[in-house]
DNA sequence: CACCCATTGCTTTAAGTGGT
DNA sequence: ACCACTTAAAGCAATGGGTG
């Protein structure tokens, strides 16, 4: 195929200006040890699109990053740093369909852990192919690993905010229970956790946990009666909070001193909306406004 | 299609907790 | 007192699913 010969003889020639470009089989890299478990989800399905575009450009685009292996027990010669699903999509093609043609793009760099690890963070992030919960617990790995357990310096040179990482190891650090209750750990979103997280702290932890094991029994009589999917991520942790169902935006009106409504104000979470009349007098309208203000902790 | 609206993913700031 | 960390609140840009 003239795409394959392209990106052979690309690499070959030296056309592609970063020598360390590669094509290799991809059963001469592994995953690095150290990599999320993304890879043992990898369907065809969950790669379906990749898979596609690798199919009809007959090669794969985009490089994977690759480091390069010693004296490897059991013979690797790479190991995928960010990269897994092109990884599972190349193999896919050249096993299932026969398409030896197609090879696994490489880029070898040469990667201290930590650098690896902030490398193949911001590939996930980046392609948002990881879950909150997996990252959590990507995260909770590498901060004792390469940062000494301090999470400021370990945000510092991830360059996120202390508070942000915080929260993705909150959710890293729920408790089975919790987890439990969720139909598929990959459904807890980082705001479940930093919003339980605190919960679990105080004095309702006990009826939380209580919640996180009724809910954990829903699912099981859901997922026994073959309902797949489960309850809803959103629906498990409004059950955990122990929330009702989610308040309606109560609308506010506000009106003028004769009684015609100068403004509707909705509450939907930290925002207060106005819907203002703006054919009436400004005073009215600031008057309003400020009513609305003051009305708000409703 | 443009517009509306809620949501997401992140930030900044500030106040609080708890350990040395 | 200081530090690391957590929590809360507010803001903002991007995104995406409706809906007229």
């Amino acid at each position: 195929m003239a795409a394959r010969e392209g990106a052979l003889s690309e690499v070959a020639s030296g056309r592609v200006r970063d020598v360390r470009l590669r094509l290799v089989d991809p059963a001469t890299c592994r995953m690095w040890s150290k990599h999320n478990r993304l890879y043992d989800l990898l369907t065809k399905e969950s790669c379906a699109e990749l898979i596609g575009s690798i199919r009809a450009q007959g090669k794969q685009e985009v490089p994977a990053v690759v480091r390069r292996l010693r004296d490897d027990p059991e013979g690797y010669e790479y190991e995928v740093v960010a990269g897994a699903r092109r990884h599972f999509a190349v193999s896919y093609l050249r096993q299932e369909e026969n398409r030896k043609e197609v090879y696994f793009l490489i880029e070898v760099r040469d990667l201290e852990d930590e650098e690896a690890f902030r490398f193949s963070d911001l590939e996930n992030r980046n392609r948002k192919d990881i879950s909150d919960y997996e990252r959590g617990r990507e995260y909770l790995a590498a901060l004792h690993d390469y940062y000494g357990n301090n999470a400021t310096r370990m945000a510092e040179r991830m360059e996120v905010s202390k508070s942000l990482l915080s929260s993705y190891l909150s959710v890293a650090t729920l408790p089975q229970e919790v987890i439990d209750a969720y139909a598929d750990p990959r459904d807890i979103a980082v705001r479940h956790g930093q919003q339980l997280r605190p919960l679990l702290n105080g004095e309702g932890a006990t009826a939380l946990l209580d919640r996180a094991r009724e809910v954990a029994a829903m699912q099981r009589t859901l997922r026994e009666k073959g309902q797949a999917g489960g309850l809803e991520p959103a629906e498990v942790f409004r059950r955990l909070k122990g929330s009702g169902p989610r308040a309606k935006a109560t609308a506010h009106t506000v009106t003028n001193p004769t009684g015609r409504p100068v403004l509707t104000a909705k509450r939907a979470g930290g925002r207060l909306k106005l819907d203002i009349d703006v054919s009436m007098p400004r005073q009215q309208i600031l008057d309003a406004v400020r009513a609305a203000l003051d009305s708000r902790q409703d």
